[in-house]
This record gives C-alpha cells, structure tokens and sequence, in this order.
DNA sequence: AAAACTAACATTATCGTTAACGTATATATA
DNA sequence: TATATATACGTTAACGATAATGTTAGTTTT
C-alpha cells in the first residue's frame, strides 16, 4: 500500500502530472489522449493500487452497469439456473447483477423494484408473481428498461420470454390420460401467475377434447415454496380424495410431492405417476420416474438478457416489444 | 407521475417551502426537525412519488448499505440457502446484498473482491476458495470488514465461522468403518480448501486410531461444482477400483454419485453407502438414504451476519477475531 | 505567412445527496 | 430583564468521477 488512504484520480494525477480528466480518460480507453501518456497513467494507477470508485462514477455517468433480477425464489434451482446464467452473460457487457428474492409476495415485489429504482440500475429482468402488477407497469412510466422471464402481464403489453406454458399444460394433461390415469392431480401455482393460469387452460382443453370434465377436488393452487407442496398434499389426502397421477407446477414441487407419496408408501411411478414442470436436470439428479415439461431455460434467459440489453443500448423507446413464447415439450424420464 | 421528470430533494423542498437539508432530514428521520415539518414533507414527497437515490447517497454518506457475498457456486444448495438466510437478516438491517459467484476459481475470486470494493460495499461475507488468498488478506489494510463463513484461512488470522470440519471428516469415516465398510471412496474438495483439508485430517485420524492405513487411490479431490463427480467417478471405477462406501464432499456430490451408482445398478446403501457433508434437507428433498453430517447451517449464517455487522458498527478496529467452530453432527438417514 | 485545423491536454460544471456548520427563534433559568 | 440553552431550520461544502467546454501548441492548408 501506499502512503494515501484512498487512490484517487487526483492523486495519480499529481503523481503523473497531468489533470485529473486525463487520468480519467487514460482509465476509460477513451480518445483524445497519446498512447504514452495514457500508458504512463495506467502504469502509476496500478502502481498506486487505484481501485475505481463506481459510486462516484455511476453518479456522474447516470448509469450503474448493474441490472437487477427480481426473482420469486432463489432456491428455486430454476431460478438459481437462470440468475447465474443472467449474470455470465451479462458479466460479459460489463454489467454486474443485483439479486431480490419476493418469496412468491406481490409487496415484496413492489418493494423489490422500488429498491432497484432507487440503487439506480440500468434494467430490470424480473420473474413477477402476478399477471397484472400494476406497479410494476409504472416501470414504463419511469422509463427503465425491464424484460419479463418466465411470467407475463395480461394487462399490459411488455417485452417478455415465456415457455409456451398453454401447449406445456396440454401435453402433460395429455399424456397423463394417455398413460391411462384418470383421477389426475393438478398442482398448479397461483392463478394469478400467468404461467399458472395458462397451464390450467392447456389442461383443460386436453381434457374437454376427451369429453372429460375437470374435477375440481383435484385442482389445486399453491405457493411454489418451501414445503408448500407436502403441506397441501397432506391435507388433500386427509380428506380422502384418492389419485393415480399428479401434474405439478414445478419440479420443486414435484420432487417434494414424490418425497411425500414414497414415503407414505406409493410406489412410484406404478400407482401414482407424476409429471412436473421446468425439468431441471442440470445439477440436482433425481432418481424416480419425474416426467417433465422441458424447454431451453438457458436459451430464454439470454434471449431476456439480449432483449434487454437491446433496450439499454436503444435509444428508441417506442420500438415494438419483444414477445417470446418458448416452445415446450415432453422430457419423458423412466424410473432407473 | 407529476410535472417533474425526476423528483429531487429540490422539487419537494421547493413545494415544502423548506431547504433541501430539512426535506433530507424528515425523510431520513433525522432529528432536529419537528413531527409537525417532518409529517409535511413526507407526505408531499409521497405525493410527488419521490424515490431516493441510493447513488448519491451513497456516495455522499460514504456508505452503500450493501454487502457483498462471495460463493463458489449459487447451485450449491448450501450456498443458496446461506445467501437467502443472510439476505434476510441483513435486509431487517436496511442492508441489501451482492451475490457473486466464483467457481471455485482463485482468481474470479480476486476478480469479485475488487469489484466488491469498487462497488463501495460495506463489507462482505465469503466463502474463499484457497485456504491463504494473499488478496483477500488485502483486505485487512482496505479496512473493509469481512467475515468468512463455511470456510477459513490458514495463514492469517481473520473473523470466520466455520463447521467442525475436523470432526465432521472423523465422524463420517468412523460411521462408515463401523458399518463394516472396507473401502471408502473419498471424494474430497481440494486440500487447498480448509474444510476440504480438515476434513482429511479427520478422516485420516479415524483411519489411524484402528491401525488402519489409508489408501491413495480411494482419497480423490475434485472441484464442488456441476458434474465434477460423475465424471470423477465414472474415472475411478473405469480404473477397476472398487468400493463399498463413498464420503463426499458435499450432499450435492453425494446425490450426483448416488444417482450414477443407481443408474449403473447398483444397490444403495446395501452394496454402496454414502455420506454426505451439509445436511441439506430443507427444500431438496431426497428419498434415497443419504446420511450427511449435520451444523447448524442457519446459526452459521447469522452469525457470520452479526460479526459483520458488529465490525461495521464497530469503531474498533483491533477487536479481538470472531472465529467460531460450529459443531458438527451425523445425521443418519434411512431408506425410504 | 496568415488562417484554419487538430491533437492533447486542462478547467470547470455537474450528478443528487448528506453532514458540518451557522443562525434565528423560542423557552428556560438566574 | 439579561443570559443560557434548546430547537428547528438554512447555507454551503463536500463526496469522486466524468462530460462539456476551453486552451494551447503544433500541423496543415492556401
């Protein structure tokens, strides 16, 4: 270390003797400056241990190079997948990520983007736990660039990536009544999520298509937390409603579904077969039979991350929005 | 939104009739103003949608009310669940925090470290990679407050909270040796880790009190990260090396084993028993009988939050180190 | 050789907020 | 009544970096 308590740009300066905007300019590769001099600089601020102060910068630049990413959960491994996979592909533009978790809670959501309006970020990627948050709609009036992952808004047109969660409903209805299941248990999220309330509709439509009628003792919206799903499907037991297949919301859910009916004594997939959603399989093996709706989550993520950038960069605020319906398919996986 | 492009302090004090200082102080509750002023001017500023900047306050205050989290890997279960317990505990103090992830990489490590410091935080909790990073230490003479968690250095004397890791390394290989199992595969984290390398020493302790000697082609140090294991161990058994009881690293490691043991057939824990490290059960349930070594995970976690926040708070520098061993257990788990 | 231009640097204003300091009024004490 | 003491505010100077604008010396143009 060296005998200032804080490198700043004035002290390189004087130690070069140059200005203080010319330490600046050599820094930030910027032009007007002679190769020597900007070599000489950069040579006495590593010297000197200069470490950039990005406050002082992002103030005076009016730009943080942070982007915030407002997720349900992070425990989610699917949301663990794509906030790290946001964040390499950011990290290559120079842009670091802010993380805020909003447990499924349309206030902590609010609050979440009231923080990221206040820390200034360049732009939003959020999972919202609504489909018609209207708070998050004044984001347009603010004029902050934000892309939707996962979730959209039915009440307001935005730039979003989705899987086609309509055709991801219907396909596990599908195959579920296929494999001959007929008291299917439907698991979803929230209505109000737009994921959740379009899966209903493809389930649905694959049952109408047979002729069959939803019943509505197995339908069921739950949060996609913690433990959510084993406290449900307890009660649901408990009041003797009897099931031979189960479609859940998420492979989170499915796992602990599972976990649950193995333990109880189902055997897997021969009495109850379940189907979940995301099919996450890049980290966390799972050895039973857990057919899944499958779609690139990769690919969304960095073609938010693209959308979003494409934003930033633009200086055309009435640009079309981009809308992106991911196509899904089924991942269908046997017992090992 | 009001005729303001974007509300200042300026604006609202303009419509308050009062100077920027007061409209600063009611809204950060500071004293020297009157209930009466200060209800005003909050009320007005609510009015005018008013969101402060957390940019110029920050560099104005000297302090960002953030705190930077260093991890290998936000897929480690473990990881994310300390990430969430210390992003809860902190925010109840009006701190936000920085997830960066390293990969166990030394130098992405260095690379978060700086970018921690450029950012301005106002300390950070790690989980360092190596057991003596030369430009963590740095951060001693920084004099930005850090408190390691999960892992410590060897060669310098900081605040850390860390697992029994001695101990737990020797309560896993004694369950196992008293299971009657003959050949332990241990799937270690690098020795150049702490945890890594005292859970070695524990093991090998376990090994030594029954005269027995450990054997080099069943101690194996990998990376804690995606896949690492199945390829480590396809290797291992591709050699002709055969086991009967694994110790790995972490519960991750032991679900990417178990699950390539069951895939090649064969019977857990009958022919092969596993141990974990870490305990995971909270969201991730597993139904096979993976037993782990067991800490208070969330104790660890606000701990390491208290100590940092007492370093902040703390206008003493030379206070004695926070290093605190936190016991380790076995954790048995059956088949289900 | 005068005018025009350019490269390379310096000077200064600015970002929005907070804190140190100063001041005036109201209240309490002698 | 005179003086001390709070209380509640205003004024102004940072915070550190960057962008806009100036300035100077050297080069090119005609």
């Amino acid at each position: 270390m060296n005998k200032y308590g804080k490198v700043k740009l004035k002290h390189i300066a004087e130690k070069a003797g140059v200005s203080i905007n010319t330490v600046s300019r050599a820094l930030n590769d910027k032009k007007d400056i002679s190769e020597k001099t900007k070599g000489k600089i950069r040579s006495i601020a590593k010297d000197m241990g200069y470490i950039p102060d990005a406050v002082a910068g992002s103030l005076r630049r009016g730009s943080t190079k942070t982007i915030a990413v407002i997720i349900p959960d992070i425990l989610d491994p699917l949301m663990a997948i794509w906030v790290k996979d946001i964040a390499t592909r950011l990290g290559k533009e120079g842009y670091n990520i802010f993380v805020l978790n909003t447990d499924e809670d349309y206030k902590r959501e609010n609050e979440a983007v009231m923080l990221a309006l206040s820390k200034k970020v360049d732009g939003i990627i959020i999972c919202p736990c609504q489909k018609d948050n209207k708070d998050i709609i004044f984001l347009n009036k603010k004029k902050l660039p934000f892309v939707l992952l996962g979730r959209r808004f039915t009440n307001i047109s935005t730039d979003y990536v989705v899987s086609d969660d309509i055709r991801g409903g219907y396909i596990a209805a599908k195959y579920l009544l296929d494999q001959g299941r007929k008291k299917i248990l439907f698991l979803n999220g929230h209505r109000y999520i737009s994921s959740a309330d379009e899966r209903y509709q493809g389930y649905k439509k694959a049952f109408q298509e047979r002729g069959y009628r939803l019943e509505p003792s197995l339908i069921h919206e739950i949060d996609n937390t913690s433990g959510n799903s084993i406290k449900a499907i307890k009660k649901i037991i408990g009041k003797g409603i009897g099931f031979d297949g189960v479609f859940a919301f998420s492979d989170l859910m499915a796992w602990e579904v599972i976990y649950f009916l193995q333990k109880i004594g189902k055997d897997i997939p021969k009495e109850i077969e379940v189907v979940g959603y995301d099919n996450i399989q890049s980290r966390f093996y799972y050895p039973y039979s857990l057919t899944s709706i499958n779609y690139p989550k990769r690919k969304a993520a960095y073609l938010a991350v693209e959308i979003l950038l494409g934003r930033i960069s633009s200086l055309d605020e009435k640009a079309a929005y981009s809308q992106h319906v991911i196509e899904t398919g089924l991942f269908k996986r046997k017992k090992i």
